[in-house]
DNA sequence: GAGTGATCATTA
DNA sequence: TAATGATCACTC
């Protein structure tokens, strides 16, 4: 039994706790908190998320900080194949797309959620029903240095970018590592942004994604 | 609307 | 078939 829903205390606690789901079924942890599963994704796209959230003892809600604040780290699912490459890139945050002159990288969203982050890889191939969908092992990750850096050149310019007005141009195939996509309920929710005139707009909210080519080498570093 | 959790589905 | 752009549900 791993029914734990109070918040871990420490990092060690974290991990055991993470490496208590690997192979697991999402079906099979549902029933522990007594949840129903729903028959596909489609209308609850973030279900695995709160899933894991739950049984982790993570902070629930819609508040801008950490899972877990006591500990500075954020959950991520990671939806794989059978051959443990990504399905979907991984989002981050939302992008503030005003007021974002003089904006330094280690004060950014970004670098501050990504600091340290728990990976739950899922065996999620569509084929798989989602009660079927199996946990994989969990691990802990920091941006090394080389990593680091290469998430600021990408932050940095499509920052400098949406400052100077270019967020119309700015497509997902922009940056290495990170990018900058949608991020919307619909394609009526709009924000303010800077026009190509230095005019306000109004423009499609964004959000950073981590390209699902960075998560694979990250599951490449972990297990080799 | 802005933030949380993401995946869907059409296009290239 | 991978990737981009679009979308779903929920809270505050």
């Amino acid at each position: 039994m791993v029914i734990m829903y109070s918040s871990p205390v420490s990092l060690v606690e974290l991990q055991l706790r993470s490496n208590a789901l690997a192979g697991l079924t999402l079906g099979q942890i549902a029933a522990q908190l007594q949840l129903p599963v729903p028959a596909n994704l489609q209308k609850d796209k973030g279900w695995v998320g709160q899933l894991l959230e739950q049984v982790l003892g993570a902070s629930a809600g819609s508040k801008a900080e950490p899972d877990f604040p006591h500990l500075g780290v954020e959950l991520k699912t990671l939806p794989i194949d059978r051959h443990g490459k990504p399905l979907e890139s991984t989002y981050v945050c939302v992008a503030p797309l005003t007021g974002v002159a003089g904006q330094q990288w280690h004060e950014s969203w970004v670098c501050r959620k990504l600091q340290h982050v728990l990976w739950v890889p899922i065996l999620a191939e569509r084929q798989i029903p989602l009660a079927e969908r199996v946990v994989g092992s969990a691990f802990l990750w920091q941006p090394n240095s080389e990593q680091q850096r290469a998430l600021q050149m990408d932050w940095e310019e499509l920052m400098e970018k949406i400052s100077l007005g270019g967020i119309a141009d700015i497509r997902g195939a922009q940056g290495k590592l990170l990018q900058l996509r949608p991020k919307a309920a619909n394609s009526k929710a709009l924000t303010n942004a800077i026009g190509a005139h230095g005019e306000p707009i109004r423009t499609l909210p964004r959000g950073f994604y981590l390209k699902a080519g960075f998560t694979a080498s990250l599951l490449q570093q972990q297990f080799g």
